[in-house]
DNA sequence: AGAGCAATTGTAAAGGATTACATCGCTGTC
DNA sequence: GACAGCGATGTAATCCTTTACAATTGCTCT
């Protein structure tokens, strides 16, 4: 037997990929062999025309009751999927995805799946897909909106149908390459593409408006925030949102009040100490990400201030760490679940050729747990003009 | 023209997609239409043969080019992989695996994405199958190894390469199917199919022999145990890992110091209540998990019972939330990042047809946070004998 | 009974890549 | 100068479904 070309390459992958495994107690075996051994000894492979041949009908009666196609038999339906249950044939996903031009997968892809915020949002995403028989390829940017293309590019590669980009950061030009391959794409809360491109939105200034309700009921005036860095524009939104609540209450925003960290835990309990060496000090601080509201609550321990006796917190997003922290974060819950379920629904419709132009932006809620309570004692509103303007 | 059967039935579907969409605001344009926008202009398909053309070489040429054959002259390397670019052409990837019969995708089985041990470990699974070009198909059981049948004969059908069921219970029942299908899989931690699957140990015991020898050197004696449910069989092996270390430490197993918890945070908040009313009480104590560990926490707190001043607390596993609780906690990591590489190459050895028999165990290892100290004063061992056994 | 028509079923052509085998030029040797 | 041998490339079969179109069947109606 001639030692062609071909076997010469897949022989060189094999031993490269072999050498890179180097801890587990393993030894090859005669590779044809085995390999035989995996196909097992049919010899005929298990085919459509198999089952046709079973079912004594053609390949293409068999197709038809497969996809549910009306106009066969009753009876001849029966026979086919005895012979389909007998054989337990399925159908190969890439001979048909091949035929049809469609492959039944949606592209799925966020920020970063260790944040805590994400799981939630692929969890119902991939419930609503499963629902469907649509399979869920996902991939991360790790906040790199650079990475966005090649992520972009590998679901068109793979041909998938539709693709939600669940980042909070979206690099326009990468989008266009799904454009350009015909493939739907979703966004969430990118209100700048949202012109080109169908967007899930969500209205932060809804949840700031019920957690200032909240503070307000309880006597707060002095309300302290926790922003995000400038360049996140996810951050700046909540930032704005957080400032439009605070004057459609009556209360001015006072720029000492509002410090900046990095969405992380780190960031949030250094932006609370500079928040805590204010004179005043704010009685109440928002918080941009539950992330930050947890430094926060950190620093507020190491500082001897004691959360909500003297301080309340509040953070955004209600991931799950929040309800686990002492005390239980009262957090404005990101309505993750919902925008997954929309995201899904947009990317069906722009498959079926129907064009989404307006979602109704989605309502963030507050979630009171026990990291808020009244100020201490009967707190003068210091610097609250607390004039009623809306 | 006929009004097909064919396209009634594509019909049907439409319209049921689109009434399950109520909350958007949009609407249907002609589909026809919008179909062919989305197809393009295009006159001709996108194919090898286009490239073959410009190329002026043989679709053969191309497919050697892309596909890293040796014997394919320079010059004409450069010019088909100039026409490539050109063209900016992918292949066709249902067309290729339809041929080669294997898709380069894996598929990966969690118990549930919402469980913040998961991320990581799939987190290092992605990355390595993304740097070897391979997609990872994904979906969970939602601990419900019932489920597992369905999401292995759901990957079965889309024709991935090989499955990682890195669920903490197995159905072996599932798993046939795979074995059935020709396609390999590897397992996670699972003692007793470790004979018939390849599989990934992890030596839960040394963690605890690192975690005794902390205690013992800070002082404590008298160390209590949160155990999972008897039904979880990972919770078993915790528990008898905790034992081991126990007896081989030279200390006695105390029965009322063991309480058992559902693995969450309520359950380790109970567990420790009992625990807590013990007389005498442990002063330390090491959870099961980390999120019976924050239970733990939070239970203390409650009983005005500092940590680590007053009790000493461990968890396991790692997960973020442990180092953001207050205090941050001392836990045994699960090296589930090295879990996942060392899955991944297992699949890939399996998918060169070579038997992995015996994985060395992986261990787990403590990590020192706050919440372990020195026991109040000097505290006597009531009850360990102290005998130095091993 | 036979025409006409609808309901079923069959035949065969895509669909786009990989690859066994054939072919074509060369070079080097006898 | 013929031919073996080798390197580079081309031809065409193949993977498995779906589906347009053709063919057949079965029924109704006159």
């Amino acid at each position: 037997m001639l030692f062609r070309a071909g076997s010469a390459a897949r022989a060189y992958n094999v031993a490269k990929n072999q050498a890179a495994f180097t801890e587990a107690n393993c030894h090859a075996e005669n590779c044809a062999g085995s390999q035989s051994d995996r196909k097992g000894p049919a010899p005929v492979a298990m085919d459509i025309l198999q089952v046709a041949k079973r079912a004594k009908v053609s390949t293409a009666t068999v197709s038809r009751v497969l996809n549910g196609f009306p106009g066969v038999r009753e009876a001849t339906v029966a026979r086919v999927r005895r012979a389909v249950a007998e054989m337990n044939y399925v159908p190969n996903p890439n001979a048909r995805s091949l035929r049809v031009g469609r492959t039944r997968m949606f592209g799925l892809i966020i920020s970063d799946i260790n944040n805590p915020f994400f799981p939630e949002l692929v969890d119902a995403f991939e419930a609503l897909a499963s629902a469907e028989k649509i399979e869920v390829l996902f991939t991360h940017t790790n906040y790199d909106p650079r990475r966005l293309h090649n992520c972009i590019r590998r679901m068109i590669e793979r041909s998938v149908d539709a693709i939600a980009v669940m980042t909070s950061e979206v690099d326009e030009q990468a989008l266009q390459d799904a454009t350009k391959a015909g493939v739907p794409v979703v966004l969430m809360n990118q209100r700048k593409l949202a012109a080109k491109y169908p967007n899930v939105p969500v209205e932060y200034a809804a949840g700031f408006r019920e957690a200032l309700d909240h503070l307000l009921a309880l006597g707060h005036r002095d309300i302290g925030f926790i922003a995000g860095p400038e360049t996140l524009n996810s951050a700046v939104g909540r930032k704005e949102a957080f400032k439009t609540a605070l004057r459609s209450h009556g209360l001015h925003v006072r720029t000492e009040w509002i410090a900046t960290g990095d969405m992380r835990v780190e960031g949030g309990r250094t932006a609370m100490e500079k928040l805590l060496a204010c004179n005043p000090r704010p009685t109440a601080v928002i918080a941009s990400n539950d992330l930050m509201a947890v430094g926060a609550l950190q620093a507020a321990h190491a500082a001897h201030v004691s959360v909500p006796k003297h301080l309340s917190i509040i953070g955004f997003d209600d991931i799950p760490i929040a309800a686990m922290v002492h005390p239980p974060l009262s957090t404005i819950r990101h309505p993750r679940r919902e925008v997954a379920a929309r995201a899904f629904a947009c990317l069906q419709l722009s498959l079926q050729g129907v064009k989404v132009d307006a979602n109704p932006p989605l309502q963030p809620h507050l979630v009171i747990r026990n990291s808020t309570a009244p100020p201490l004692g009967v707190k003068r509103a210091r610097s609250g003009k607390h004039q009623v303007t809306s």
